[in-house]
DNA sequence: TTTAGGG
DNA sequence: CCCTAAA
């Protein structure tokens, strides 16, 4: 039994991986996630910023994340940096930032990066602008930003003929305290639009840039402000694999997350399922242009390296809610003007849903498509290039990809500029740290990385409906810099990576390179050993869900510096120490606690725990009647037990025979004193 | 809040 | 040491 015991706990204590609490500790966060009102933010640019990361290669300078201005949010590869000086002196507090604009920046839900559209197998533009074009919060809109965009696209046209399709994710903004409002008509004409596109989807097939970034835009999106977002749940990058039958465009179902509406009147089903349109919803927030105070200004930034369970749940939430909506989708389409509507066109069709999956792929199958033949493939850079025809290929548009989850809290009283670099040194931390990308198929990750596709399931007449993609961190850890300006906390961890996508290699990486990889920029991190004894406090389930001793615990686990000052950045874990209390260190009891223990006991008796713990353990501020209620229990489990079995500290075999003998008196006593009404409780005395 | 027990 | 049903 103590044996049993021990394994549970683990030999170092109960900082081992325990999975159900682990289990318990996501539950608890997708809940608290799902009170916040899934207010998500949306940082378009730090999309842009993944996206360029991982698309553009390196070489370029880094897109900063702005936030002070609403115009330059579609500037996915170009950096303003001009600006965002400006607006870094100020305080979130006291900005006097333009409301819309700034609201719009932080408007999605999901942070949902239609980025560069990579295409794979042709030079075709559908998918890639069905991507954009479905995404009608997509900075592109307005005209000012169309020359930013333009030299954006035409960076990554340049280079290996990626396409910049920009797109912005549904705002989820409801009842959320950092929720401004968002509703608009503007968001309507987009939903609109949308809408209108689904029914003319049939008939686009190609569009050309100017198309999409300049022209049929939702000039909504410039005088429509959004929503506040406090979290960024979920990154994608947009990819597109050019494959699809002209006339009968893929469907890319969306997996975000739909705001809650109170009313339904204007909504539209963008997402639909059935209609193929995945486009990406604004959301209203409040109604009808009432804009809602910012009591918090506190920001959370999440890269969500969404679970399956998420994913689906977001999936089927959202085909729920299609449905639900769907009529008025049909009514919405007839309003908009067609002009408008052939922008998202593209992206809709209900006739070519089942190309895509609802993970953002595009699977078509090869040659199927003669719509394409006047377009040779254009092999992208890299390891992408055009099959050789006549074997089935699997095709894939990838439409996004997951990104791990970061989380970053940032005092209100910091600089918009401090904002701005603290998500770009996240979002840098995360990529800096070389990505790796993980199949899933079904929900289940594939590991086998010498299978072939054939084997996995993976063929070309596989409708691919349940594959995935995800971006898959090498470091554990994100190294946050704290802003040189503001001193004050902010919160950055990366975590659960390794417990959600655990790749064998990445944890043996982190447990190698330990420190080294992760502290260099993190100041409020002490990354020294976990010592048990001054620290009340314990490394996450997630955290250790992968480690297996306490050496690798050590090394792996951040702990909190002590001094507040000195503490800038700080894991997840003390964040999610508020949201669930975390599990304590474990303290075993000295020789004294338990002669004291034992002493009481032998006094009160057994189920008298708190008159115990004020008699003996008065002082002892982290022995609750539970713990010593808990101790008794192993001491006569342990006095029960052969001596070579018991593990710890050894309790001498004479206070081990005296919790015998007290636990057998009080065993019989108990009952008896019911009826006695406790005249002598200190028989043994 | 405490107890009592299972985890 | 955690979690909770019960009291």
């Amino acid at each position: 039994m103590v044996l049993e015991k021990r394994l549970e706990y683990g030999f170092n204590g109960y900082q081992v991986p325990p999975t159900p609490r682990a289990a318990r500790s996501v539950r608890r966060r997708c809940l608290f996630k799902s009170k916040a009102g899934n207010r998500q933010l949306c940082a378009f640019d730090l999309l842009a910023t993944v996206a360029d990361k991982i698309l553009l290669d390196t070489g370029r300078s880094p897109p900063s994340v702005d936030t002070s201005s609403g115009r330059e949010q579609q500037a996915i590869v170009v950096s303003s940096v001009e600006k965002e000086e400006k607006n870094e002196a100020e305080p979130f507090e006291e900005k006097s930032f333009d409301r819309d604009c700034y609201e719009r920046n932080f408007l999605f839900t999901e942070l949902v990066s239609e980025a560069p559209n990579l295409k794979i197998c042709s030079n075709e533009l559908t998918c890639a602008q069905n991507d954009a074009i479905s995404r009608p919060t997509s900075g592109i809109t307005t005209s000012d930003c169309s020359e930013k965009v333009g030299s954006a696209e035409q960076l990554v046209d340049d280079d290996c003929k990626l396409r910049l399709g920009i797109s912005s994710p549904s705002v989820d903004v409801v009842s959320s305290d950092c929720g401004l409002s968002a509703k608009s008509e503007s968001e309507d004409e987009s939903r609109k639009q949308i809408n209108n596109a689904s029914a003319n989807n049939k008939n686009l097939t190609k569009r050309n840039r100017n198309d999409m970034h300049s022209s049929g835009r939702p000039e909504a999106w410039d005088r429509k402000p959004s929503a506040f977002i406090s979290s960024i749940d979920s990154v994608k990058f947009p990819f597109c694999s050019k494959h699809t039958p002209s006339g009968a465009l893929p469907v890319i179902r969306d997996y975000k997350k739909l705001a809650t509406r109170d009313d339904d009147e204007n909504y539209s089903a963008l997402n639909d399922p059935s209609t193929g349109n995945k486009a990406c919803r604004p959301s209203r927030v409040g109604d009808h242009g009432t804009k809602k105070t910012l009591p918090s200004k506190r920001f959370k930034v999440t890269l969500d390296l969404k679970d399956d369970e998420h994913y689906n749940a977001d999936i089927e939430r959202c085909n729920y809610l299609n449905r639900k909506n769907n009529f008025k989708c049909e009514r919405s389409m007839r309003d908009y003007p067609f002009k408008k509507r052939k922008f998202y066109d593209c992206g809709s069709g209900s006739n070519c849903d089942e190309g895509i999956d609802s993970n953002g792929i595009c699977v078509v199958e090869n040659g199927t498509n003669e719509g394409e033949r006047d377009s040779p493939p254009t092999p992208p850079r890299g390891e992408h290039a055009s099959f050789p025809s006549g074997n089935p290929h699997v095709k894939l548009k990838i439409k996004s990809f997951r990104v791990p989850e970061l989380f970053i809290e940032i005092p209100e009283t910091a600089t918009v500029g401090c904002l701005k670099r603290t998500v770009m040194k996240a979002v840098n931390a995360v990529l800096g740290g070389g990505i790796c990308v993980g199949v899933l198929l079904q929900g289940k990750k594939i590991r086998d990385d010498n299978k072939t596709l054939l084997q996995t399931g993976i063929s070309h007449d596989n409708k691919m409906d349940t594959l995935g993609f995800t971006l898959e961190p090498r470091v554990t850890e994100a190294p946050i810099q704290l802003c040189p300006e503001d001193r004050s906390r902010q919160l950055v961890h990366n975590s659960q990576l390794r417990a959600r996508y655990p790749p064998p290699s990445i944890t043996h990486d982190a447990v190698q390179q330990g420190n080294g990889d992760t502290t260099p920029d993190l100041p409020g991190i002490n990354f020294k050993n976990f010592k048990e004894s001054d620290y009340d406090s314990a490394p996450s389930p997630s955290d250790m869900s992968l480690q297996k001793t306490a050496t690798e615990t050590e090394a792996l686990v951040p702990i909190p510096a002590t001094k507040p000052d000195a503490l800038a950045v700080v894991p997840l874990r003390t964040l999610k120490r508020s949201e669930s209390a975390q599990r304590r260190i474990r303290r075993p009891f000295t020789v004294a606690e338990v002669e004291a223990l034992v002493q009481a006991v032998e006094k009160l008796g057994t189920g008298r725990w708190r008159d115990v713990k004020l008699r003996a353990f008065e002082n002892a501020k982290h022995r609750t009647y539970v713990d010593l209620k808990d101790k008794w229990k192993t001491l006569v489990h342990t006095a029960r037990i052969a001596p070579q079995q018991r593990r710890g500290e050894p309790v001498p075999q004479e206070l081990l025979d005296r919790v015998l003998t007290a636990h057998a008196y009080w065993s019989q006593q108990q009952p008896r004193q019911h009826l006695k009404s406790q005249p002598d409780t200190c028989l043994l005395l």
